[in-house]
DNA sequence: TATGAATGAGTTTTCATTCAT
DNA sequence: GATGAATGAAAACTCATTCAT
């Protein structure tokens, strides 16, 4: 995937040769399926982001406890930020590399799928089952802490991936929930 | 500070011409003083890691309850971070930029931070005050829900930098706090 | 030739753009070929070596007298080097340009060629024809005398190239040559 | 001497900071006794160039006979060169560096110092002690044989620099010498 | 005299992009 | 559709020279 190979080094430290041939292309090809290097980056964030949604929204919709879907949400959060780790990792910062239309959306779908997050800790608190709470503020220490995985997580350690964002996902619930 | 300016658009997004120019230098001048661009970025980095390192010291040679020296330790980071806020952004896979030789360090002085708040957690639990934890996954979601702060806090919401650092921090200890 | 442009005002004296233009470029067009400026002279020099190397092995398979063969070595390598003038005059003190691995194929390829004149002289002693000598001071004369050609032949002198070339050959195989 | 390091890479080679420090004076400083680099190397090969006239004429005033005067020439001119080196290799080329004023001094001395080794050539036809030759040429082979020593001498070798200087001197003589 | 900080003009190098084939 | 040669605009970097102290 040509994200995979952008975030490593970021935007402007990629060449449209190294992502090529990433990609197993040559750079004239690479030009063929996307207008320019902008919009290899945005079609990639796009898809990347358009996932994470359908991948919260899917456990939103499964039948279980709130906190089970928080819980779920972390989990299969992380271990997909875990799987394109690079992708995420350009997520940062993207102000300066889009057009303001490009923007608009990605913004859009970031939004979106903070949202997500938003509802499942109101619905929490709804069923009171999660204390009350600065929902903005939760859920930014929910995406924050989620997102910091790619900065520390090695394959090497003692624990793989699912135990990880099992364990982070438990640790994250003691803020929200009740008893 | 140079740092600043590098971090608006990253590392290879900012030419030596912008960083001069905010520092109201020649390009020139600034190669007086610095060997080239990477050394520039990684002088700023050893400087920021080492005044949150003194920061946190700080903290931690405090007379008050653990659980009060964690706050703090999360508001101070919060609010360095928010006023130097683009040197911290850089700080993320700074592997491709740097040296060996320079890479060893940075990482030195970065697990040396870390160690601060895995002392002040082992602390607590020591004291009683905490829950017994896996401190380094503990340590790093308290790590990544501060500094994701820079992704998301924007001045002109409803709280201000401390408002935001504190509500962090308390919600932060709900995960360790005992009762 | 990248060779004649870079040798008249020496490496360092002349540039990229120069040279490009000389070889009907573009700067750009100039490092898609060539690495950088170094990896440009570099295969220049292997290839006027290589190429003198070439002329002279021809020169030892002839059937002639072991003078003759020396003499028509001189006369080749005089006119080769008065052709293509510029890259034989870089080829003093490359110490300072090259990597240790360049210079170490470059030296290979120097000694090589001065062997050859070695192994004429040697035939020649062996043959009776040539007075016994110091093998190395006397080839070393003759590169010298050779050389220094292009310090000080000019076009518009009574003899041309060719003449000048035969004189050269006839006076140094005093110092060799029996009765 | 600052035409050794001035010769060690070239004139565009060599950084006004190397020369400054191997002169041990600061770059300002070099700017209070020269003009500007150009100035510097003017100066030096003036002086250099001058010391070899002085040189060769102290030989010509000896009484001795005219091969000794030649072979004692040569030797000379090689122990100088080998002492003051780098100097010497700065003598090729220069036209693209100094101004034609300067040059016009340079080439001036230049022809003067070949032009001793022309008179000297002379005198020992004229003594009926050396065949009669193309002069011109006999003293750029002189010339090109003994320059081109710098090339090739290295202290560790099993002859020192006289012994050197004597065995091509003892050559080049076998050019012109009569029986 | 001597210094070292500052500069800008020039040089090397990189790389997204184009385009003929 | 695919390629790789070519390009130019922009970026990193160098260094002779100046100048205030």
């Amino acid at each position: 995937m040509a994200v995979s190979v952008l975030s490593k080094k970021g935007y402007h430290g990629t060449t449209m040769e190294e992502i090529a041939s990433k990609l197993l292309m040559t750079k004239g090809s690479v030009y063929y399926y996307f207008k320019d290097k902008q919009d290899l980056l945005y079609q990639s964030q796009i898809m990347l982001l358009e996932k994470s949604l359908e991948n919260i929204k899917t456990v939103q919709q499964q039948e279980m406890p709130v906190n089970e879907k928080l819980r779920k949400a972390v989990v299969v959060h992380i271990e997909y930020l875990l799987r394109e780790r690079s992708g995420f990792e350009m997520m940062m910062k993207p102000e300066h590399i889009f057009s303001l239309e490009q923007l608009e959306k990605i913004i859009q779908l970031r939004d979106d799928y903070g949202k997500c997050y938003d509802s499942l800790i109101l619905e929490g608190v709804e069923a009171d089952v999660f204390h009350s709470v600065d929902v903005k503020i939760v859920r930014n220490i929910i995406l924050g802490a989620m997102n910091w995985v790619t900065q520390w997580y090695s394959d090497d350690g003692k624990k793989d991936k699912r135990e990880i964002a099992e364990s982070i996902s438990d640790y994250l619930l003691r803020i929200l929930i009740k008893e």
